[in-house]
DNA sequence: GCGTTTGGCTTACAGTGTAAGCTTACACTG
DNA sequence: CAGTGTAAGCTTACACTGTAAGCCAAACGC
């Protein structure tokens, strides 16, 4: 009681900090989409005006980055006794976990250049576990380039892909892609093929499309491994 | 003039195309990046009232898929005698000098689902060239999966990067990126390796991360290989 | 000639980010 | 305890967004 300063006297509301800010305009995210976040949303949420927030924030771009920085925090950062491989591995799991748990971060991420610390402290790990496994800095480099772009690219596409394009919510397209065999026999085949692969091509969950993502990693694993200098 | 089907008596403006918004709407977000097309502006560029734009397009998605339609439509389809990984590298390179060339093309890619007429044709030709040379169809699926994450994670990755950080126009932080060699002790040496290479590492010209580029699809481009059943 | 269609304009509304300034409630000083 | 400084939150206001609804004149088919 002493040691709280500025104790909220008014016993009403908790007082506003960047973290609760952060917090709410996650879970506000979350459901609704990206678009959804407003700053008067945000302050809604937390029963307070639109402006107040300023106080905490910059302006809404500090906002998008404290996101991000929420988003790489909760990608696991593999332990460096694994050795490069596994870790390599354990790593590209996770952030597409992450990644996908929230459909918006990609975009998100992307817009804004800079690295925060968070993603920093990552790189930084990661690099560490390649060079102590013998990779060269510059092989550790290209290397780390090479892993990331394939992730971050393939979520994307799992999304992209897989998500219905735009419910225009008036007015639903009667069929979600007529793909014409004559016009495109490929494309036609390779949907059928997919489709015969898991139950619903078009929507599947989550969780799907874990061997086409094995595929392209595997490849990628066992370039660097060959890249390695004995 | 008697063919014109509404000559434009006034004699004034060229009549309102689909077309003619698609080039506005690109030329205006060319300078200027992505938030800085409105339909006002898009209206104004071409002497028009924005809600006339609304007889034309539905509406500003529908703007907006244009321009990754007229996007899609630049990059160049490799011809199939090349054989499959020429074909596959040609393509690469025409992809991510595309995307190079218009930084705000893969957050707007990424943020609308569906394929259009565009991608979809693009995509028949690429499986086209993969089942001639021997993929099953399952190869060439995944194959194009891979093969497609990488190079758009990369071009993203590459702006991301070596991008500066959001001007902030009034304020301009006083380093770029103050990397910490105690806190990030492999990061710091990374940056270091990389500034030794090139001659700016932070703002790189365009054509910059090509040995990165290649390292990575060389590295799938052999896994590809190695998949194919002989 | 006469409807009817069409392309563009006008007005209006709900929503956005945020600049400027005000009010209140606390902490601290004398 | 009175007085003051300060920080947190509120109020108002502005310029801007996408777009729904309706109007109006020019061009068309008949």
């Amino acid at each position: 009681m002493k040691k709280a300063t500025r104790s909220r006297t008014l016993a009403s509301r908790p007082p506003l900090t960047r973290e609760r800010i952060f917090d709410t305009a996650l879970s506000l995210v979350d459901k609704g989409g990206i678009e959804s976040v407003s700053m008067r949303q945000v302050a809604q949420g937390l029963g307070v005006e639109a402006m107040s927030l300023y106080k905490h924030i910059a302006n809404k771009d500090d906002l998008m980055d404290g996101l991000v920085e929420l988003i790489f925090a909760q990608i696991i950062l593999p332990s460096p006794d694994l050795g490069w491989k596994k870790a390599l591995r354990e790593r590209a799991y996770s952030v597409r976990q992450v990644l996908n748990r929230y459909p918006w971060a990609p975009t998100l991420i992307e817009t804004r250049g800079g690295l925060g610390p968070t993603r920093l402290h990552h790189h930084n790990i990661m690099i560490g576990i390649l060079r102590k496994d013998g990779f060269t800095i510059e092989l550790a480099y290209n290397t780390l380039i090479a892993f990331t772009s394939y992730i971050y690219g393939f979520v994307i596409m799992e999304q992209a892909w897989f998500t219905p394009p735009k419910e225009n919510k008036t007015d639903i397209k009667p069929p979600p892609n007529p793909i014409s065999p004559h016009e495109f026999p490929h494309v036609f085949e390779m949907i059928n093929f997919v489709s015969g692969k898991g139950s619903d091509a078009t929507i599947r969950p989550q969780p799907g499309l874990v061997t086409e993502f094995e595929f392209g990693l595997n490849n990628l694993l066992e370039g660097f491994a060959r890249s390695l200098p004995k």
